[in-house]
DNA sequence: ATATGAAGACTAGTATGGAAGTTTTTCCTT
DNA sequence: AAGGAAAAACTTCCATACTAGTCTTCATAT
């Protein structure tokens, strides 16, 4: 049973519930925490050193994500990457980021442009210091920023939680070969065409960068079976020992 | 103090929270509960003979949909409509549904098809009928089957979440004027041109669909101020006690 | 009359105990 | 040894109690 601490707590004054769902959070897409996991109110409040009622609006707020599932006195448990989510989420994300990348091609905003240059030149400083991480972060904020420069802001949040099922199966692509300078050429690609003021091929380059998963999607789901719904379930502990007694 | 029960109650064993966010959920795009109301905790857990603890856990579910906020130690309350977040919601579920109506135009599924048009079919009852309410249900229903038509039935959830954002705004509209005429021939426009295999036709039908709101957006707006953010706030009680006061 | 401040009535956040239910284990029977 | 029933150990769910923060209100001082 090792503590752990929750990093924000001294700094902030956040409700403690808040700060375990984006712990939780960070812990499930960074897969340190692995789809099929089982959670618990009692151990995770035990290791926090907190109460389980917190623990359990933490759960709410996840479940509401789609990235643990509650089940009614059974137990609640890191939910399995599902080849059918990672499309849907893949498919809203599209729809939703063409039609921003169209936007803003239209509105030309030049000031939340010229944030957007900067976020990609700070991505290739992280690239060539290799700092994974860091050009993931840098990542989200280079679609975020393109979203305050087409006028909506807020349509990031929604396109956010469907990214956290998408992010997993990156999180395991990047551990096997490094397409960071892919992502880079299609940011250019898109910023290039939405700065010409250029609606179509914005939203072409858009399209391109996000149906990139497609491709690489099978291959994962192939490699790591049972981190995937409907696949060969070996990794399950329970299924095991039963198999290992029979 | 007046006694409530869960409709739900006697027939289902669902959780108390799960029938709590249903409740509410409903009497809030319904206006029951009108946009910057406050709400208590303690006050509803009193009206439906429960302790606080379902009703805290509706709210936190409320407020991940954007229909309250929780402010800590100040309380809980309806978030006014705000014609911002409307037109985020709308350009949102606009990016997500003609993607639907493309891939539904594309995909053809006979099957799936014949369900939308029988959903059609009972609205056209309905409203030959006057029964402004199964007409709304109709309303969603051709939505979301169109999206399971698409192939994408998960897609729904997401604009659904948006939509109830919306649906404040056409409950108003409906109290004014009966636009149910309007709404069904555009149904019948968009369900024509997926028939027909049209995606150009089919995505610019939906678009023309969901495009309509905007015309009504600032005249409701400018009718009922106090239920919106950022506009006179003369139905406040406190301001209005205070005005009297003075 | 106005400004300041303390007391009380709210609020949400958290902790804890018990109830209802499921799963696993254990032990008895065959 | 195998199968089945009882029981123990888990789970989430709900109720209750308590903490801490905010806002209102009324009294007091300026």
């Amino acid at each position: 049973m090792d503590l752990v601490t929750l990093p924000e707590m001294a700094t902030s004054a956040e409700p403690i519930a808040r700060r375990l769902v984006d712990w939780l959070r960070h812990a499930i897409v960074t897969m340190r925490i692995r789809p099929g996991e089982k959670l618990s109110e009692q151990d995770l409040a035990r290791r926090f050193g907190v109460s389980r009622q917190p623990v359990r609006e933490a759960f709410i707020k996840l479940a509401e994500s789609g990235l643990v599932r509650v089940l009614p006195q059974r137990g609640t448990m890191v939910v399995k990457i599902s080849i059918e989510a990672v499309e849907d989420a893949r498919f809203i994300r599209e729809a939703i980021e063409c039609a921003v990348a169209r936007e803003a091609a239209r509105r030309g905003d030049a000031r939340a442009l010229a944030d957007v240059r900067a976020c990609l030149e700070d991505a290739a400083e992280a690239m060539a210091g290799g700092d994974t991480e860091r050009f993931f972060a840098l990542d989200e904020e280079f679609h975020q920023r393109l979203a305050a420069a087409a006028g909506r802001p807020n349509s990031w949040r929604v396109v956010e939680e469907q990214k956290a099922q998408m992010d997993r199966v990156r999180y395991l692509d990047m551990s096997d070969a490094i397409p960071m300078k892919t992502v880079m050429a299609q940011h250019l690609a898109i910023l290039a065409a939405v700065d010409g003021g250029d609606e179509r091929a914005a939203e072409t380059a858009m399209r391109v960068h996000l149906t990139e998963i497609l491709v690489s999607l099978p291959k994962i789901a192939a490699r790591w079976p049972d981190l995937f719904e409907g696949h060969a379930e070996a990794g399950d502990a329970g299924v095991a020992r039963r198999a290992a007694g029979g």
